[in-house]
DNA sequence: ACCTATTTGTCCGTATGTATG
DNA sequence: CCATACATACGGACAAATAGG
């Protein structure tokens, strides 16, 4: 279920819809295969401009959760593990950067654990 | 507060007894100074040999959490904030490799993440 | 300088689980 | 289904470093 955006939030609003997207996604609110409310509506729902909404999508399109297609609207692709890990992976960074340390820092972290 | 370890969980003991230490500092139940119960003491506490929680203090050592000195006991060395972060990290791998990801995907997911 | 208690460091042997062929 | 190999976990024993009397 998405709610809406926290304004005051220092994160910037595009990430946040990202995040809950993302979040859906990965709860099975939209499988593969299904297609994305209008980001007219999404954006009526979250209460941000739809150009944030877009913002965000494109994003989830580089992460390969989604696909456009003109006229025939936003698909998911993506499955919900693949989102749900995506949304760790921002949790994780955005942790990061609020305590001070560097993706590169992130990325030995993660190189050192055995496996 | 540690809990005891489930042992029919498919996860390592010693993974799951660092994971539940790294929580503990994270949460601020033993800061940066401050020192840890004996080994034998905590493999009480958990249920484990004194051998697997060893393997797994040995491990936050590696991390820069700890620090070791004969006759003297274990210190806890890092802050908070970096034990929060290590706990996301092995958080964020166990969920990759649960869902069959490797962890140069979950580094190129991190590298693409804006900023 | 010595002795003792404490606590980590390390290794052994064994049992068990898991993956592989 | 069986055999093999490998890693994990346990229990126990002893070594090594530290602190205090």
């Amino acid at each position: 279920m998405l709610s809406e955006i926290d304004k005051s939030d220092p994160i910037a609003l595009h990430e946040q819809v990202a995040s809950q997207i993302r979040r859906a996604i990965a709860d099975g609110e939209a499988g593969p295969g299904e297609r994305l409310p209008l980001a007219r509506d999404l954006a009526a729902v979250l209460g941000v401009n739809r150009n944030t909404v877009l913002r965000a999508l494109h994003m989830l399109r580089d992460e390969g959760l989604l696909e456009f297609r003109r006229g025939q609207g936003i698909k998911v692709t993506g499955t919900r593990q693949k989102s749900d890990l995506l949304a760790q992976v921002h949790e994780l960074v955005a942790t990061a950067r609020r305590n001070g340390y560097r993706k590169s820092e992130l990325i030995e972290m993660i190189e050192a654990v055995k496996g």
